[in-house]
Order: structure tokens, then sequence, then C-alpha cells
DNA sequence: GACCTCCGATGAAACGATTTAGACACGGAC
DNA sequence: GTCCGTGTCTAAATCGTTTCATCGGAGGTC
């Protein structure tokens, strides 16, 4: 007996306790966990046997400091409260099991320094690759990331210099679909409803829907942009109010939004201030979540494939993992218009 | 110069090279980490100055095979999808960075072997400890977990036993809230449209609704029961199906889901049919997640603290973790009723 | 000047796993 | 009988950090 750990109590057993246990060196135990074909049959079953009756549980933190690398991803996502980037997780994920990784999930919530603690962390944990959506692209924390030697992929952005791999939408032309069926349907006074210009995406989307206008010889004041705090369901319904607000000939009949919960937010509030989608207001928001299509008046949104873009981004970082002679590669999807109610009235 | 590690390329810098850098020791340069207050100033800028220079990242593995503990939780959440499950997330994460801890998500999607993967991977992690929203709150792995030293608290769910501390919402008087306050608005035949049985919360909210039936003194076949596969968007707009294909004198008049993404799609079916809630249907959903009150019907909802479900679960994981004399504790919070359009007609 | 204290810094010993070189036994071939 | 190969298992070194007992020197006291 002497002083070994006592028994299933105190501390978790170690390989120590299990060779003790099973008769045989630390070596063969690793074994076993390792490369079971090198031990025999017998002794295997033996060690297999101490392991469950001591509880045995593999330490982590030893074997990931000793072999150099842990078995697990992150995706550090912007805003775990909208669903397109729920979905682009999920994209991730099954990429991420596909390969035996398993993947922790962070949410910055929209705030740098979070973000920062996170990347900190994460770095500090030696995870072996990074998939994130930055509050900036630019912050300059996500290139040291980098030169130290995490593998970083940038999803649902672009960056200027190409030392990254990353895996984004066009939004130029998403705004451009957006604002071209507008025009279709007969529309000639257009808001666009984004959130700050402080996101990426929002200044594309608003820019591909000014050339989409000017493409069309329509005059530019007519396209009137309307900018809110953040690209939420409140934002939405308060700038709901103030299109209600402007004058009656210089009020939108349409209304392309930056994203999903602003035009949800801007429906609703249309609705329950007694006017109709599409008759008083056509709305045009973008993601194509799902409750786009299951609000009371279907949304028509532009559609990002967000699952694709989850599972290219993790494949991009375990290529980079993985393969020496990788090399950074900038993949850009093509978004696609569903056109549903909120444009084409009731079908 | 000699065999030093390439600077700042191949192996990331340890504590050693920071050591020999700035010309102290090894000791010396933990306590600048761990207790700067014992080095004297010059020591620890001269130190903090070679870790800047090396690009030096402290290695969590190394830290916490020494200590033996971690700074991480982690919350395994039943569905990221669903915008409940992430408002539990975001009030646990609230709780969990003011105490300086780090919060890993995952995701098990409803599946148990994935829910099982990630416990196994968590605890051979050694995270401080667990929120978990079960697939089924009697697996015997958490048991497990809980007896091999990893505290778990599970959320959204009881158990039978009290081994765990948890925090749940009373399911049952929920359902009554819904039914009571659907009976007072005048309806006298009601479904309850729910997931599968196998899910507690779905057989909870029924109990409540049946015993708010039987105690207005109402004949138990005026309130139906419609069986869904899963309580998502899609199997609610299937559930609309079904209750129009009944026949016009036991159609039931208002509904209650079983939650808001049932409750969402049912809403889009019946209105996208020509049907009018809350005048043909009245729904009442549960969860009041944001997308109800954004609805174009604003949904009648029940309320759960959902944030407050998380912080308060994360305290008493946190108390768990650093209280010795720690007592489990069975949280159960009260729902509440919020009444909207979608039974009581436009307001 | 001897003695004590205090402060700051040191060096070695862990933590628990993996890995590698080698020991040992057992046959079979020559 | 010797030698070699093969199949198993062992022993020791190692990963990067923290911790703890210790040590040297500066300064104060008698």
């Amino acid at each position: 007996m002497a002083i070994t750990p006592a028994a299933g109590s105190s501390r978790s057993a170690s390989v120590k306790d299990v060779a003790a246990t099973a008769g045989v060196s630390l070596g063969t135990v690793s074994n076993v966990l390792n490369r079971p074909e090198r031990v025999s049959r017998t002794t295997r079953e033996r060690v297999e046997r101490a392991m469950a009756d001591l509880g045995f549980v593999r330490n982590e933190s030893a074997r990931s400091l000793r072999t150099g690398s842990t078995q697990s991803l992150a995706y550090v996502m912007l805003d775990a409260g909208n669903p397109f980037f729920t979905d682009v997780a999920r994209g991730i994920e099954l990429a991420a099991e596909a390969a035996g990784l398993s993947l922790f999930l962070c949410n910055s919530d929209g705030r740098s320094a979070r973000e920062g603690a996170h990347l900190a962390h994460l770095q500090q944990q030696r995870v072996q690759g990074i998939l994130i959506t930055p509050v900036d692209p630019d912050d300059p924390q996500i290139d040291q990331l980098s030169a130290r030697g995490t593998p970083v992929v940038i999803v649902d952005r672009t960056r200027a210099g190409s030392s990254f791999c990353s895996v984004a939408v066009d939004d130029v032309l998403g705004g451009r679909l957006a604002v071209e069926h507008l025009i279709d349907v007969g529309h000639r006074r257009v808001a666009y409803v984004g959130g700050p210009e402080s996101i990426g995406q929002v200044r594309d989307r608003g820019e591909g829907a000014r050339q989409a206008w000017a493409e069309a010889g329509l005059p530019p004041e007519d396209l009137i942009t309307l900018s809110c705090d953040a690209p939420t369901v409140a934002a939405g319904r308060a700038a709901g109010e103030r299109l209600v607000g402007l004058p009656a000939r210089r009020r939108p009949t349409a209304a392309f939004c930056a994203n999903d919960l602003l035009a949800l937010g801007l429906l609703q509030q249309t609705i329950s201030s007694g006017r109709t989608v599409p008759g008083d207001l056509a709305i045009v928001g973008y993601d194509d979540i799902e409750f786009a299509a299951a609000a009371a008046v279907p949304l028509t949104s532009v559609r990002q494939p967000r699952h694709d873009l989850g599972r290219r981004a993790a494949e991009l970082l375990l290529d980079e993992v993985g393969d020496p002679a990788h090399e950074h590669e900038q993949v850009v999807f093509t978004p696609e218009l569903v056109a549903r109610a909120s444009t084409l009235g009731r079908s």
C-alpha cells in the first residue's frame, strides 16, 4: 500500500497508477493508448482492465505538452446571437468532426477586447488553428498569431494583404442582386438600411447597391441610405420609424437591409404600424437565415452559402495545418437572391 | 549564439529562452509571470523586455499540467441554432468573464454521440467544470464525470436524484400559464403542439397545459396533442398543415407550442394559407426568443429568464469549484407569460 | 564586528504523458 | 552451440511551467 494515491478518490489516476495496477511499465500503458497493435493481446487486456478499474482519464495537458500539439480548433464568432454565424459554425463543426478534431466556439460579441482575450487564451492553449470572423480584419493581433505559428483563417471577411486564407462571399455582388431585383419589380425609390459603416460587409453591400442603381441610370438621390448603430432587430424597427417620418414624395417604396435581423425588425415595424409588405414597402434582407423564410411575410433575401462557407474555411485551415506546402487561398463564394413574398406580393 | 533555438522561427520561445535572454533564472521568469510584486523593478523590466523580444507565449498545457487546474469552463449546448440556448450561453459567458475564466461552447446538436465525444474531450482537458443541457439528463456519463471529479451543472433540465446542481424553469407552471391565458381569452378547443415526448420540457409543458385545462373544468378531449419529430420551424409548419386537415367542428381555435420555433413555423403556415392570427388561430409560443416579438404578428410567449438561467448556472458551478463546503442546489425559476398580438388581436 | 532579518534571486524537483534506445526471451537457421 | 531476428516490454529522457527550499548580500542592531 504505502503512499500510493488513494484508490479512486483524491487525485485522478495517471498512467503510472495504471502501470502499477496492471503490473507493466509506463511505456506499455502508453503503447496500449497510442499503438495498441504493438502490444500482445493478453497484456493489452490487462492494461485496459486496469484503466477501467481506476477510472483512468488521459491528461490532455500532459499529452499535448509532450507531443507539442492539440486536437482542437476554435472558431471565434462575431455574434453568437445571429443565426447566420451559428450556421457557419455548424459547417465548421462538421468538417472538424470529420477530421477527428474538436471545435471550441468563442463569442467575441462584437467587442475587440473580448476577441483579444479569446485569441490570447487560444494561443496559449496551442490550438491547432483558429477560424475567426474578426471585429476588425486588420487587427495586428491576428498577424501576430499567425507570425507566432498559429494558423488563422478569416471567415466572412477578406483582407487586403493575402497573408491568410480567407473565405468570404461577394458582398458587392450581393448588394447588386438585391437592388437589381427591386428595380426589376418596379421600384424607383429605395432605401439602403445598413449597420455601422465600420463593418466591411455593410460597406460592400451598400457599394453593390449603388453600382446597380447607377447602371440602371437612376438618379443617385433616389437611393437613400439609413445608417443604424448595429445590425439588429431593434435597429431595424427604429429604421422603420425613421422611414415613416419621411415626407411621402421622398419616402422609398422599398428597402434593402444589410442583414436579415434588420429586415425582420423593419418588417415588424412596418406591419404593426398598419402598412403592408410589399404593398407599402417591399423589403429585401441579407443572409437568408431560417427565420427569414419563416416570417409571416416571407422575406426576400440574399442567400449566402453559410454552411459551405464554414466547411470550406475549416478545410483550408486543416490543409494549412497538415500540408507544409500549403499556399494561402482567398475563396469567394457567390451569393444568390431568393425572392419571396416581401417583394413579390402574396404568392 | 550556439544552438539556441533560431530567433522567432522554428519553435516558440519558452521560459528557459526568456531566462537566458534576460540573464536570470527560470524561477525568476515564473515569478514575473505569477507574482510580479516579488521581483525588483529592474529585473522585472528586463524579463518583460526579453519576453516581448522573443514573442514569448505562455504554454497553457505546461502550466495546467503543473498546477493541476485550468482556467476554463465549458457549456455543452443542446442546439446552437436555437436562440434560446445562445442567450443562455451569453448569461454563462458574462459570469465566466467576471470570474476571469474563459468559456468554451460545444454543440451536441441533440446527438448523444456528439455530446459524449465533447464530454470525454473536456474531461481530458481538465476543464474546471462543465455546464450542460443534456440530450438525456439521466445519461450515466454525466455521473461518471462528476464521480471522477469534474463538477457538472445541469442547465434547463432537472434530475431525479440531487447529486448535481441544476438550474431550470418550472415548465409545468409555464404550460399552465399558457393554457390559462388561452382559456381567459375565450378559447375552448386548444391544441398542444409538442416536440418529441423524449424531451423533458415537452412533457412538462404538456402536463401543465392539461392541469390548467382540467382545473377549468373543460373536457379533456378538447385539448388535443399534436406531436412533432423535433421542435423546429419546419415541424411547426407541418403541424399547421395537420391542423388545417382537421374537420372544422374539431379544429382548435388556438395552439400552444412547446417552443417558439414551432410557434413561428405554425404562424407562418397559418398566415400563408390565408387564415389570420389570432382570428382563425391564436398562438402561444414558449421561450420568448427575440424573433418571437419581431414576428409580423408578435407572438404571445412564455418567457424564461434565459439570461439569468445561464448566469445562475455559472455561479453555482463557480461555487462548487471554489467552495469545499459546497452543497448541491436545484434552482427553479418562474416563467412569465408575455401576451402579444398572436392571442390578443391587433394592439 | 558578530548576529539577525529581510529581500531578491536561484536551482532542482515535480506534474503526467510520449518516445526512443535498448534489454530480454524465444525460436529457428546455420 | 552460436548467431540473428523478431516480438514484447522496460527504463530513462523529455516537453514547459510552477513551486519550494535555499542562498547570498544588504542593512540594521547591539
